[in-house]
DNA sequence: TGACCGAACTAATACGCATTATCAGCGGAA
DNA sequence: TTCCGCTGATAATGCGTATTAGTTCGGTCA
């Protein structure tokens, strides 16, 4: 239409037609006019084969992005994720496709799998399957988890949550309020997350110079045995905190008189309780937002970068001194 | 790796050695081989450049995804449009680089724009520009639009909301409780949505005898004049709804015993009021399923669906008998 | 013995672009 | 007239795949 090689139009659509290379001024204006008439842009797909890169960027979750149930646990870092990539001038892929297997969780890899299409990727999850982070670095795709990482192979790059001095602080409030027994409710392990916080505990009571204890469930908390005279509860999930105190209310026990309660998950939106736990407020927007940027930062310098943000205490309702 | 040219991988890869094409068994067998360690995927961007398309959906939406304010107007489309794109083994492609201009929407073309990297495409918004949609059209780019459009140069694919029958219904109900003078307050226009409720009530107050106005703001509704004996208010939005609640409480007016509301908008999660109001339940989670659907059917066989679901009727607490 | 055939692969090509090397044309200097 | 250098453009190539049109080779049949 302009009377042109491709290469000319491939010149002056990248702006080329200004340095090395060049352009009369008259030919650049014709392909540009055409190029506005017919609304021409290039093929991303013949682009990205060329170029090596997308401006896409990939994000994998283990669960369904957008829950269907209330407990939006991804939402706000997405938020967050979805700001950062906006003003990079990024669009977002999500894997969808990936199906989650009889039982089994989503997998990154599979003979389908269209994450060579993105120049890099977020990793979204509770936890993530070591298989899949170790392949990930070992074929050599950037990728930034949010969410703290254990090595795989190798050193994860991550944006993640800084527990430990959150639930150190939170067991030298507890302390400091007069608590002398302390519990921890959950698994202590699996997810990073879950290491971080009983860590933090172990190291907040042991500075603090009080008992500490470890219990698996809600349930050992009630018994007999040296669980017995614990006035603070730190549970390693918010949903924890809400079964302790149904169960501390079902035996009569005020929250906080009788047993102050710290939640140490996410403090959702109110869904399954409308207490108001004391704890943290993880960060998760900003986690979101940095690991974009970090993923950018890798795609242009390279890096292993891990970064853990703090979290915000919150004074919340549940704890107060013990009974004298 | 398996001692055989490319083409031969390919055609592995692909399954087509049973058919026309044939490779020995042993050969397919080596070649699987070498795929299962060094789990070797072809490349997507590749592949789209030959097949023409990608199993990538793309999902455009006039404000960001994934809202920082609460009223997660998106969210339940989504949703829906999320897991039946899993269903279909799709990746979604957000086109979160459209930035929003000055004081403007995005819009969906641009010059960097990935669109064509997608099979096909969901358009979400109140409202989306008449030239985006004519561009779609003209260009032939397949796309489903979640909410009834107007014809842009051509019927417009969609799947909708069915307002009118909702509204009539809303105004039938009304009428049998005694209402004899009702008002709309709220545009009427600019979204196709605006203008299907408006006609809904229009209709329904002719069907039902009653007397109806439209009125453009809350304010009009106290006022002297004809609107000053209304004893039943169709909000165009729910906001509007929580407008009208708050100036006649102010006014010392009971709702619903001195005026009933009913909200015609979204009743999303009880964010800005936590009134119950009457009106209905738009089928967003559905609706975002069906599109994806229709997208599908698009992809396969053409042609422009046009789908409206039904609203189910809310009871609430607005709407009752008006003084006698 | 040579034409013919089918089985099992592969060379070549197209997809749409970015990039590199090359080329035509032209004015000026030797 | 010849040669040189510069301007302005293009032919050719590669990216990694799917697909089509061969090609090779060992056997069959007349």
């Amino acid at each position: 239409m302009a009377g042109v090689s491709q290469t000319t139009v491939s010149l002056v659509l990248n702006g080329r037609a200004e340095g090395e290379v060049r352009i009369s001024p008259e030919t650049r204006e014709r392909v540009l006019q055409v190029i506005r008439e017919t609304g021409y842009v290039a093929d991303p797909a013949a682009r990205r084969l060329v170029e090596r890169r997308n401006r896409i960027y990939g994000v994998f979750t283990y669960e369904a992005v957008f829950p269907a149930e209330s407990a939006d646990f991804y939402h706000p870092f997405l938020v967050g994720i979805e700001e950062c990539a906006e003003e990079a001038g990024c669009d977002l892929l999500l894997f969808t496709s990936a199906k989650v297997e009889q039982g089994e969780r989503r997998r990154i890899f599979s003979a389908e799998s269209r994450i060579r299409l993105a120049d890099g990727c977020v990793l979204l999850g509770r936890t993530i399957h070591r298989d899949d982070l170790s392949r990930l670095l070992s074929e050599g795709i950037p990728f930034v988890s949010v969410g703290r990482r254990d090595d795989a192979g190798g050193p994860v790059p991550y944006v993640g949550a800084d527990y430990p001095p959150a639930v150190r602080a939170l067991v030298r409030r507890a302390a400091a309020l007069g608590h002398r027994r302390m519990a921890y409710v959950g698994s202590g392990q699996g997810a990073e997350s879950y290491a971080d916080r009983l860590r933090g505990f172990t190291e907040g009571v042991a500075e603090a110079g009080v008992e500490g204890v470890h219990l698996a469930g809600a349930d050992e908390l009630f018994g007999s045995g040296p669980a017995s005279e614990v006035t603070v509860v730190f549970a390693e999930e918010l949903a924890d905190g809400a079964a302790i105190a149904e169960v501390a209310r079902a035996r009569g026990l005020d929250v906080p008189r009788d047993l102050s309660i710290v939640a140490l998950g996410a403090p959702t939106r109110p869904v399954s309780t409308d207490i108001d736990f004391a704890g943290f407020r993880i960060p998760r927007r900003e986690m979101g937002r940095r690991a974009v940027e970090l993923l950018t930062q890798v795609l242009e310098h390279g890096g292993t970068p891990q970064e853990l943000l703090a979290c915000e205490l919150v004074e919340g309702s549940t704890l107060a001194p013990p009974r004298p």
